[in-house]
DNA sequence: GCCGTTTTCGGCCCGACTGTTTTCAGTCG
């Protein structure tokens, strides 16, 4: 089985940490994670991209010795320097590199000095005092390593952004009550719309600098002060989650929320660009020499490097900064583009509300439609419809949409493909439905073959149209089951298929890179969201900043169409 | 090791904060 793209992009990240370790040219450490960077976030398989002998040095951040390597990997499986390189330093040093307060230089005096391998001689080193005796650290250092150790699980949890938000909402609102606040706003992987984050990032403009940073210290949601100064703070709340509060000029703003909102592989990018320029751009504005020549804005920012100003969603260093000055940034798609909802539940399964609340807060929403795919009958612990209950509903629609003004209903199922690649209900009721929505909801654990070859047969059946929460990943509890993407993306581009972004905030399936995969292969998507409550329809953002991650324009989305091109597209499926 | 609108050599993002120092290295984002 070939490696997949995050396969080899581990193993140059792995490189890149043990030579780290070992002190070799700091440069040469970055260029490996950069390649590996580029790796894990290019939509083709490089290991294809190798059998068809495409020029890997294409690539940003691959030179002939990286695509050398790329392709030893892809023949053999292995990566010749790194097993050299394990011989010298043990693998489990690279984990010690996640302990808060050792980087790669303490690492390798650790290792050198007290042959400290892992984190269990780590904890051995630090509870008999031995660490602060070395050259480098004392005993803070010692004890802040010992408390790291004692909760280093709970520590490494990302949060959905989802949940993010409401605790972002809180902080903000305890701020804003401070005198003299002018802008305050989240920055970072939060107004990338990253699906999960790893900390809060919040900006702000005040006149009393001093005052915001004391009431922002007093929050009595803190556990611990991680840091404090000045302009700059960092907490970590009861809840895990680590905040940051940056205070700068207004005269700065733009620089600083450009600086704070990343992602880090765009500000490299962005400030290479202006050293080509020779300006100098950090986060108190854009300089030439001494002179500072923009700040205030985001957008003076972008345009002293020639460049459009570029939304969040796309700062993830995937080419944005090279579309931009070719001036060719996608329109992304908005979310007043989107005319209706294709999946949604109600009291009938597993929902809340009942078909008529569902259309009356479609309609709330300036929806033009509205498509009911209640669960079927396979999916018993969600009272999954039968094909007498389905009609019953289908009979229900169709009395509602004659009263319904400005909506109209959809008559749809969720329908659960079955271990052998068939549907859960007969084409006989599936072909009097507007749509199917087709999903996996049990057996995730079959082979990568026989999982793709499953959700292969079950497009070929005629009445198949979209293929709902197609890796079936919840973020932090589910892995994505194995399934061969390209080739079913592939399949349902010959077939006329269609594939979802799920946007519940734990789904979010496809995933953004896979949203490139799928804007590169031609197949069309929709944006839905699997509501199971009038109110979770409200959830369409999520799936839009998903789909906007992954470069999608309204072009790319059916649900962007009026109802008359969207049934015209159903039909002829 | 990568890269090129001054370059195929000589650069490579940049500042805040902490702890260990006594002017700065290391880490972090």
């Amino acid at each position: 089985m070939a490696l997949s793209n995050s396969e080899i992009a581990d193993l140059f990240d792995q490189l890149a940490e043990i030579l780290d370790i070992e002190g070799e040219n700091p440069f040469r450490v970055r260029a490996y994670h950069n390649a590996a960077r580029t790796i894990r976030t290019q939509p083709r398989s490089l290991a294809e991209m190798v059998a068809f002998k495409e020029d890997l040095t294409q690539l940003p951040g691959i030179g002939q010795a990286i695509a050398e390597k790329i392709k030893t990997i892809v023949q053999t499986g292995h990566l010749p320097q790194l097993e050299q390189a394990l011989k010298r330093v043990p693998k489990s040093l690279v984990e010690l590199l996640k302990v808060e307060g050792l980087g790669p230089k303490r690492v390798k005096t650790l290792f050198s000095l007290l042959k400290i391998k892992n984190l269990e001689d780590l904890d051995r080193a630090a509870r008999g005092g031995k660490i602060r005796e070395l050259p480098g650290f004392g005993p803070k250092t010692e004890e802040l390593i010992l408390k790291h150790l004692q909760r280093r699980l709970p520590q490494e949890k990302r949060f959905l952004r989802f949940e993010a938000e409401s605790i972002a909402e809180a902080l903000l609102t305890r701020l804003r009550g401070c005198d003299g606040i002018d802008q305050i706003v989240v920055a970072g992987s939060f107004r990338r719309w990253k699906e999960t984050i790893g900390d809060l990032d919040i900006l702000v403009t005040v006149r009393n600098g001093e005052e915001v940073m004391r009431r922002f210290l007093a929050y009595e949601g803190i556990e611990e002060i991680l840091s404090h100064g000045p302009t700059r703070s960092s907490v970590r709340l009861q809840n895990g989650l680590q905040v940051d509060l940056r205070v700068v000029a207004a005269e700065s703003f733009g620089a600083a929320l450009q600086y704070f909102t990343g992602s880090k592989a765009h500000n490299i990018e962005l400030r290479t660009l202006a050293l080509r320029h020779g300006l100098k751009i950090n986060e108190y504005g854009v300089f030439r020499g001494e002179q500072r020549i923009a700040g205030a804005s985001e957008e003076e920012v972008y345009a002293c490097l020639g460049l459009p100003w570029i939304v969040p969603e796309l700062r993830e260093g995937r080419g944005e900064i090279q579309a931009g000055l070719e001036n060719r940034l996608p329109k992304l798609v908005e979310l007043a583009d989107i005319k209706g909802d294709l999946h949604c539940h109600t009291r009938e399964t597993d929902g809340q509300d009942t078909l008529e609340e569902m259309a009356k807060m479609a309609k709330a929403m300036g929806y033009e439609y509205l498509a009911i795919t209640d669960h079927s009958k396979r999916l018993t612990v969600a009272k999954g419809l039968d094909e007498k209950r389905l009609r019953q509903q289908m009979e229900q629609i169709e009395a509602l949409n004659a009263k319904l003004k400005g909506i109209t209903l959809l008559k749809g199922i969720e329908v659960d493909i079955l271990e052998d690649g068939s549907l859960d209900l007969p084409d006989r009721v599936l072909k009097d439905l507007d749509l199917t929505v087709c999903s996996v909801h049990h057996k995730f654990h079959l082979s990568e073959k026989k999982q793709t070859e499953r959700i292969l047969r079950a497009m070929d059946n005629p009445y198949f149209r979209i293929l709902a929460h197609p890796t079936g990943r919840l973020i932090n509890q589910r892995e994505p089951y194995e399934i061969d993407l390209e080739r079913i993306m592939q399949a349902a581009k010959e077939r006329g298929r269609i594939l979802e972004i799920n946007s519940q905030p734990e789904r979010l399936d496809l995933n953004d890179e896979q949203c490139m995969l799928a804007r590169d292969l031609g197949v069309k998507l929709v944006i839905s969201t699997d509501a199971h409550s009038a109110i979770g329809l409200g959830l369409m953002r999520y799936g839009v900043a998903q789909a906007r991650r992954g470069w999608l324009t309204a072009e790319n989305i059916l649900n962007t169409r009026p109802l008359s091109e969207l049934k015209a597209w159903l039909k002829q499926a």
